[in-house]
DNA sequence: AGTTAGGCTCAGGAATTTCCTGATAGCGGG
DNA sequence: CCCGCTATCAGGAAATTCCTGAGCCTAACT
């Protein structure tokens, strides 16, 4: 199986050509560690599978995966990714990759991935699992979460909430609402609190998964 | 673990009993023969796991998840299909299923499955995974490059970007990468200047409309 | 009526984060 | 060789967050 690594980064490079190198079916035929580089690479190096970083080159390589797959058809794409890209397993998936693999994982789970791959089949670690199925559910939460989310909130922390999704610094909502930036600051802490959030990033997050948004 | 078989046939729950019984974990509390008697069981039996059949009761029991979810929210329900039922399993995901396991599959598989989702996680068997992968692709038109102000950022600020968008706070994000809070603080104020954006909120929001989450 | 509970308001103060500035070092191209 | 870019670090003032306590009002319950 011939297999291509393109990765920004040397050192992940250099690990990956250490693990593969422990699988006999593999046949390492080169890296790429420029995004400008990987098509002309596919062109002159037949490869099986392709082991592509998730944020190679500046930008989400997703982007480039119909293209990719539309022009090397039978390049299977094995994604890795640095950190936990959750929702965007179904992107992958839906663009034509056939793995994903997080890095923090063991070498072995690498190994099991090239392997699944490279027999055709479709791999995902359990942490890309969990996070698929997770944006894959749409029944359940609705009853659960209004109560324990949304519907505990009073009037008030209401709108502190939608002026903050609206970007508004506690200092500027105050001012809007009439009251001292303390107690915004007061309410805001307590829909942290009531929505189990705990920084304005996972605020956000939560209304994008309510559809607040 | 408690966990509460429901399947019509009889040959299946025996079998299913041999193999649970060689997990320690696994407390089998009872067996469900009868669509009908199910809700009144999970009532009296409290259930960590639910064990079932795919075609239980004359029809599919998919239909019936979303009312057995929102019914019984810890109760983790594992799927049992007899046939590839392929096309079903991103339906069962999305009901609320955590598991799906072809009948055929070893017993192993089904004791990794049973030890997964009730440690939380996502199991689907080779069989599953690949057909729902098959279900999810969709090669679309063009490629589409969201490449406006990502693609002023270095490397090292995708890296910062990636873990604000996570959540994460400046000092672990420093930690992680292994770099003085304060420089990494200053990547993230490179990144709001080049995303033109002036708060954690807008960058959420940022990564949002480009489809980064 | 009295009591209790919950919501809204405010603020003190410590800890933390942000924001702006300056500075050093490596690396690659002209 | 110098210039620009990147990565690194840090100082210090300003702002924000986090935790805590507290007063007031209304609604509800006894």
């Amino acid at each position: 199986m011939k297999v291509l690594i393109a990765d920004d980064h040397a050192t992940v490079r250099a690990g990956l050509r250490v693990i593969l190198e422990s699988m006999s079916e593999v046949e390492l035929t080169g890296e790429v560690s420029r995004l400008e580089d990987l098509e002309a690479t596919l062109e002159s190096l037949p490869t099986d599978l392709l082991l592509l970083d998730f944020r190679f080159g500046h930008g989400v390589s997703l982007d480039h995966l119909p293209r990719l797959k539309a022009k090397f058809p039978r390049t299977q794409v094995l994604m890795l990714s640095m950190y936990q890209e959750g929702t965007l397993v179904l992107r992958a998936l839906q663009a034509g990759a056939r793995g994903f693999v997080n890095k923090e994982s063991a070498d072995t789970v690498l190994l099991e991935a090239l392997k699944a791959v490279g027999e055709g089949h479709v791999y995902l670690d359990q942490l890309s699992l969990d996070a698929l199925a997770g944006q894959l559910v749409q029944i359940p939460d609705g009853a659960i979460d209004s109560q324990k989310g949304l519907g505990l909130l009073t009037a008030r922390e209401h709108e502190v909430f939608a002026l903050l999704l609206a970007g508004q610094s506690v200092k500027s909502i105050a001012f809007q609402l009439g009251i001292s930036p303390k107690t915004a600051d007061n309410h805001k802490a307590a829909v942290y609190t009531k929505l189990k959030v705990s920084g304005p990033v996972e605020l956000v997050q939560f209304a994008q998964a309510h559809q607040l948004i």
